[in-house]
DNA sequence: CGCACATGGTTTCATTATGCAACCATCGCC
DNA sequence: GGCGATGGTTGCATAATGAAACCATGTGCG
């Protein structure tokens, strides 16, 4: 089956789903921020099979996102690269999503800023002058790295809604 | 296999995942963002097949993302819904993301203000006085929904650093 | 040294998901 | 009644997943 490889397209979310977007990929990413760094330690917190969790984590390391260090003792310890916590933003809005959507037992996490311990707003997808953007706000544009058939299938209805 | 719910799990991001993570399921989304709105063009546009897109168009209708309307000429329409509309932050976000760091090419489609016409600046996770949160800057704390393993695990140390 | 134990995997096998191609069902049109 | 378009479903080969067993290295400890 070789499984569509998402990699070729020309689309910079089939790009982004193709390192991130596998079964496990984000929940990694998303243990990694909560400070997980050992093999044992993500297999035990997320259930995950280890064969599958190998693989990961590989994937992962070889992508850019996770970094394998061998500590002195003998210990690996997996941490965010400055590309994995530019991830950030994308858990953020996922699980603001799932508590909201997803979701209808109360939230398992809430995310507070430390500064003031008070919980995040809602991330929002805001314009230059920090007007909140709606789906009909936006409006998607061929890029310079377009193909033919993405620049046809874009110009004649440029709103998203 | 029974490939593991993550709709068990603790966790808001696992419950986003299970609805949207599957493959193609966010691309679908996007390009119902894009205004496809037939099985046709889904399937043209993506290159997915067709079996798998009846798979996943059924899910995320039962789901509620989308929505499918039988227009009077027996035509099939699926749009999204407010819940699938409220995905755009994880859209733009990951599409940043893609174009940032997943992508060596130039970005073949840029999101614009439709407004003033300029790009969108990235998304940023905000505090509530609209500082620019990073990592060190959120703390995870279990919720009213968290069960005792997650909260033994979050409580220790509760920074995301 | 000898041996248990923890960590970080790999291997094997049954089950499931995916992609491809072919086939089916309904509708409108002529 | 035949034809095409639309929106699927079915069968089959292949790839990914999950569970459990196995392996390899390092570390403590008597």
């Amino acid at each position: 089956m070789t499984r569509n490889s998402l990699a070729e397209k020309n689309c910079s979310l089939a790009r982004a789903l193709d390192v991130v977007g596998e079964w496990w990929s984000l929940l990694l990413v998303r243990e990694a921020f909560f400070g997980t760094r050992r093999f044992q330690d993500f297999a035990a917190n997320l259930g995950i099979a280890r064969n599958i969790l190998s693989n990961r984590l590989k994937r992962l390391v070889t992508e850019g996102v996770l970094a394998r260090m061998e500590g002195a003792g003998g210990a690996v310890e997996y941490t965010l690269t400055r590309k994995g916590e530019a991830l950030l933003p994308v858990l953020v809005t996922l699980m603001q999503w799932g508590d909201a959507h997803a979701n209808d037992d109360p939230p398992p996490v809430i995310l507070t800023d430390r500064a003031t311990g008070t919980p995040l707003p809602p991330v929002e997808v805001l314009a230059a002058d920090g007007r909140i953007l709606t789906r009909t706000d936006i409006r998607a544009m061929p890029g310079p790295g377009a193909d033919i058939p993405l620049r046809d299938r874009l110009l004649p209805r440029q709103s998203l809604g």
